[in-house]
DNA sequence: TTATAAAAGGATATCAATGTCCTTTTATAA
DNA sequence: TTATAAAAGGACATTGATATCCTTTTATAA
């Protein structure tokens, strides 16, 4: 499972996508009630993203959050990693410390299956392609359609 | 990901397996040092599996953790049941509170997949299952074989 | 040029998971 | 019958994730 801040991280950057394709550059404000994430966390969150080039804003008056041209195509992957970090796609799922194909733990070929199932999912999808499904009405944001 | 509590618990269920198949009942010091988890810490998890019926303690001298015969093929989703709860397994992987096939998130289709597939392996595999494994020498409890 | 609106940043608070310590209860061996 | 060994239980400590608040910096509109 992705930790809340990962899933803010995810959430406030496909509303960023939505909006930019509509010319516009949210705020924290606007994000966090879109997201139905708290105001300061989700600055906070903001602020690792575009610290980490994730993500781009203009401060000031008029200012708010896009992508630039460097940052179209972002997948997930690169989202998980810069907000927890990638442990859960090496961990064991049985929690030893020494697991791999020699020294495997009983769950080790079948919980394999699974993580790398979950890896390739967050490695194809992007930013780009969940605001995509949500533009087209096939997904949601929050509770209702955008 | 498991929590740490549910890696414990599980590893010191199948270690319960292995002695109790050797007549042996282990006690918490035993089963904490070959788990590698904190003594005290791995007594508060036993105590959490007795008093939900996962397993049987004996009191006292000579006392120490079995399985009685209705604690047989306890499956690894038992164990996360009383553990951690299964909020895991009923989640939507992109956090929002309302999502399901009418109303589906951008990551539902794909998520609904591995998480599914990860309900099947804790549905399957048993405390027994994975003990077996390890008895014969095809996986290992720690960094060693038994 | 100044007032204002917005992000950035620092400090602190809250909460749940993890971990420790000490006392109580209970069974058995001596 | 008593000393001892073991689980059970209660209280507390630590840590990391989540969350809040206030100040500083910066860009723009008036």
């Amino acid at each position: 499972m992705l930790s809340k801040s990962t899933e803010y991280a995810i959430r406030a950057l496909v509303f960023v996508q939505l909006r930019n394709w509509e010319q516009k550059r949210p705020g924290v404000g606007e994000i966090a009630k879109e997201i139905e994430a708290p105001e300061a966390y989700t600055a906070k969150i903001l602020q690792t993203l575009t610290k980490n080039k994730l993500l781009d804003s203009i401060k000031g008056r008029g200012g708010g959050f896009f992508f630039n041209d460097n940052q179209s195509n972002l997948t997930l992957y690169d989202v998980i990693h810069v907000v927890e970090g990638d442990a859960c796609f090496h961990k064991c799922g049985f929690g030893l410390k020494q697991c791999n194909n020699d020294n495997p733990c009983p769950l080790h070929e079948n919980y394999k299956v699974v993580r790398d199932g979950f890896f390739d999912i967050v490695k194809t999808e992007t930013v780009k392609s969940l605001s995509e499904k949500i533009l087209h009405g096939d997904a949601v944001l929050n509770r209702l359609k955008l």
